[in-house]
DNA sequence: AATGAATGAGGTTTCATTCAT
DNA sequence: CATGAATGAAACCTCATTCAT
């Protein structure tokens, strides 16, 4: 199908996208083929490699989508105002939305990205993503010292890059246990925490 | 009659389960062949299956064996009296631990494993991991309420629930980042925040 | 009606064909992929298939056009008299043109696709080319026997059917040492040779 | 079949050389498949990876095979002395020797295998053997210009040079006619045009 | 006539496991 | 018990050809 619209290609790649994340999701990077892949989509396999170089690449992509989709949130805390109120606003975020299944498998796939790259010398991307969101952080928490509404001895860089491996570890569990409850209990009381540690 | 001794054998076996590993450490469980734990171990790659079933079952073994290590603590914090003692030893043993890279190394293909049984119908075994896990800082979180150490609003269920996945969001992030320091860091500002939410 | 002219679609073949004979030569048959091809002559793949029935025709053609090329000669050795002088002017033919970067690499398909069908029976494309080399090196031959410019005891049919082969393996050896130098060192040599063979 | 002799794996490796020179003779290199090695040795695919590391080392080895056998009759000429019988008893060599289908697998495998080189830089490889090739016969030559063998106005050096490039055209045509008797025929002519070149 | 997305057979290579020695 | 050659299923990826647009 040649010539084919812009439009329909960009559908195609996002349905062989949705596709790897899924069995990626379900059987694990390694356990899926590329077969697993052309199945779910209903293409075939030398399509898949019209639209993607390699497997591997799916799977970094993937890893990249996901990452994108937590800053989404950013713009949204920019029009509250108070930095408790958008600690709050944060929570309320990571409550209210983890309860598709795509976004479930986008966890999955996200964290057997993270072993994957870390064997091999992929630090580069970890650092700097993890400096992006330290970054991100760290703006709400001074501008909560600043204004007094949070301690004076609040640790502001180290506990802006604490924050998000903590956060890590709930949704890891998220992940294992596959419980919705337990996983919003867990965020209630790390929510309660991070306020008292901030909140005088 | 055996042909070899008993204490042999088991040397051996340790020795082709500290090769794995470290294989699995290095290149990640799919990417490490049975060659590979064969010329680190070295034996041949048949020996690896008069002492194992599997290559999966290496890593299976070699994951029980890391939780069992968490819990050699558990002796030592009975002889300290006093529950912040106890958290305040917990977190001395964290800090100072994580040093010798078979550590490190057990880390790595811990969490390798989790992601991959994740997949799978292996509820059980996570629950039952997190049980004990919990379990366990339970009871010293409770002497700590009715010592009166501890605030008497403490959730200590929900609490003793959440520590451990924190911890691990941390030592996800060493896995990632492989930086000491940091590490510790983190654990030094978790370290206060705990305390922070127990004490009154 | 067609739609475009006679003379497009000549030059759109011609540029195909020229695309493929360098892609050819860079990569080898079997390497050149017709997407090569494509990129190359500006086209797309499917306008090759049109103007072509397979990968496969094109390296026919392209043989067969070298073939002919070499029959170009005939008519300029016509005008001349004398059969060493003819001999000489073949000589001169071959040490001037070998310049540009076409002929050379219509060599190296050429040898490629000898190769190619030397598996097959295409015993009867070969024989059919050999006769005809040979027969017009005989006229040549034989005029100078006649003339008792050469030889009486010139074995004119044998040194005609040699003649081309051990050219042949002149031109080979172009092929895989690229030294221009050398090339026109040893067509030297052997037109010297040549000339002890054939002149008393 | 483990602990196997020294002697059984050298005859395995043997086998599969031979297998794969067969087939290469048979069907060319890229229309060869592992699949083909390994049905016409007799194995499985999977052994010919353990004795070989790709389907491409074959074909290497295979060359450097017919090289070396070229060079066995170096040890046949010293003994000779004067400089004409060595010239002799080395085209006596080849008219004698080409009779076996085994050999002639080596000779269709070879030239493959140089055009298949020639793309990408393994110019380094070419030189070499030339040089090889040529200091073997100057050595002849230059033998015989000193004991006044042959005439003092050789030129040692280019021919010894382009002697080979002659051999390899009448060679090449061998593997498309594929005529004993013309080959021979074309040997012996070539035979006398270089004695004539020689001899005063 | 022109395009280039789609196809799927087929290529090379890897590797967990077995088993003869 | 120890070995490592043998196996063959299966993985990823390529590409000549077709055909809907």
């Amino acid at each position: 199908m040649p010539r084919v619209s812009e439009k329909y290609k960009e559908e195609k790649r996002q349905a062989i996208l949705d596709a790897a994340a899924q069995c990626f999701a379900e059987k694990g990077y390694n356990e899926t083929t590329v077969d697993d892949i052309a199945k779910a989509s209903g293409t075939s396999k030398g399509s898949i490699y019209i639209y993607f170089k390699s497997k591997e690449e799916l799977f970094h992509l993937l890893n990249e989508k996901r990452t994108e989709k937590y800053f989404e949130i950013k713009d949204q805390l920019k029009q509250l105002d108070g930095a408790t109120k958008k600690v709050n606003h944060l929570f309320q975020y990571f409550l209210s939305g983890k309860t598709d299944e795509e976004d479930f498998n986008q966890i999955a796939v996200q964290f057997e990205f993270w072993i994957y790259i870390s064997k091999g010398d992929h630090q580069k991307l970890f650092d700097e993503r993890a400096e992006r969101f330290t970054r991100f952080l760290e703006e709400i928490i001074e501008e909560g010292v600043e204004t007094g509404e949070f301690r004076e001895d609040v640790q502001v860089s180290e506990f802006s890059r604490l924050f998000w491996p903590l956060l890590d570890g709930i949704v890891l569990h998220l992940l294992f246990h596959k419980s919705e409850e337990s996983h919003k209990s867990m965020l209630q009381l790390y929510h309660q925490m991070v306020l008292r540690y901030l909140l005088p």
